[in-house]
DNA sequence: AACAGCTTCAACCGCTGTCTT
DNA sequence: GAAGACAGCGGTTGAAGCTGT
């Protein structure tokens, strides 16, 4: 397979973003869309690769990027989804409303994994070397590969767990008022959609930043381009995070031999470090 | 105040997966 | 089916900022 050329072969420019780079994707983005990443900087008139633009502004540009701190429900939620998805930044992000795969593996590096005994996170890599190992085999077997249904039958797992318990991770605003009541509701009304936009988000997405470019209300379409939209932002805010996470089947059940194996892990994780006496 | 060591995080690199021809 | 092109992903790096001495 053929790999494209470097940025530095091209004589293009590395290291940090200006604010007039920025301002510069920003514009050409609200105004044409990402169709082409690689075509983009040249359109642009910016003198970087395809792939840094693309990055700049999945990373840091999008309108929809919370930043600032992660409370401490996202950080749960990201050890949660990494001991189930393992490094996968994408995956993990595409359930954390607002952060990025980048953030969130920079959270995970610099914070969260020093809370994990060291055996915790040692195993916790289980999940990533899948990709590599699995990766010759791919390459023979048929596009629609074996381990992509596998990988995405194993997300939608992931999704039951958060969907049945109505507790998905929590951006920073949801918390605020409504509860929980209509939990169950929102997510049966989705029919199965209702918070695995990853497909639709990493897979599909060309078809999304197509609608996304043709769009008047650019900057209204928060969440549209990868991993959520606004409806599923709003779902979010009328969902609040609660203890119940800690109550995910997968958790309590034995319908997971992992979720077993690290009950005790978990249990003791949560009750010394989150003081949940109900545990 | 000055320095060293540590931490954080934006950005890069190289690889894989998918689509197109 | 092979090969090229591209997007996306996860691992890694290094500059900047922070903290301790």
């Amino acid at each position: 397979m053929g790999r494209a050329p470097c940025c530095e072969k091209m004589g293009l420019k590395k290291g940090p973003w200006t604010p007039e780079e920025d301002q510069i994707l920003i514009n050409y983005i609200k105004t044409n869309g990402h169709n082409n990443w690689r075509a983009l900087p040249k359109q642009a008139g910016l003198l970087r690769c395809g792939k840094s633009c693309r990055l700049r502004w999945i990373n840091y540009l999008r309108p929809d990027i919370k930043r600032g701190n992660f409370t401490s429900e996202e950080e749960e939620t990201i050890i949660k989804l990494h001991e189930m998805l393992g490094n996968r930044w994408s995956a993990i992000a595409a359930r954390l409303p607002g952060r990025t795969d980048n953030e969130i593996k920079n959270v995970w590096h610099t914070h969260l994994k020093k809370r994990l005994p060291p055996q915790e996170h040692s195993n916790n890599n289980k999940n990533t070397k899948k990709r590599k190992n699995n990766s010759e085999i791919t390459k023979k077997s048929n596009k629609k590969s074996s381990k992509q249904k596998q990988e995405k039958e194993e997300e939608e797992g992931v999704e039951q767990h958060i969907k049945i318990e109505g507790t998905p991770m929590s951006p920073t605003t949801q918390c605020s008022s409504s509860g929980s009541t209509n939990i169950t509701n929102n997510n049966n009304n989705n029919g199965g959609e209702s918070i695995n936009n990853e497909d639709d988000g990493n897979n599909n997405n060309k078809d999304d930043d197509d609608n996304l470019a043709l769009d008047e209300d650019f900057w209204s379409e928060v969440l549209s381009s990868d991993n959520s939209n606004d409806e599923e932002a709003r779902k979010f805010e009328d969902i609040e995070f609660s203890d119940d996470l800690f109550q995910f089947p997968l958790f309590s059940s034995s319908s997971s031999s992992v979720a077993c194996d690290d009950l005790d892990f978990w249990y003791d994780f949560c009750s010394k470090s989150l003081e949940l006496p109900q545990l």
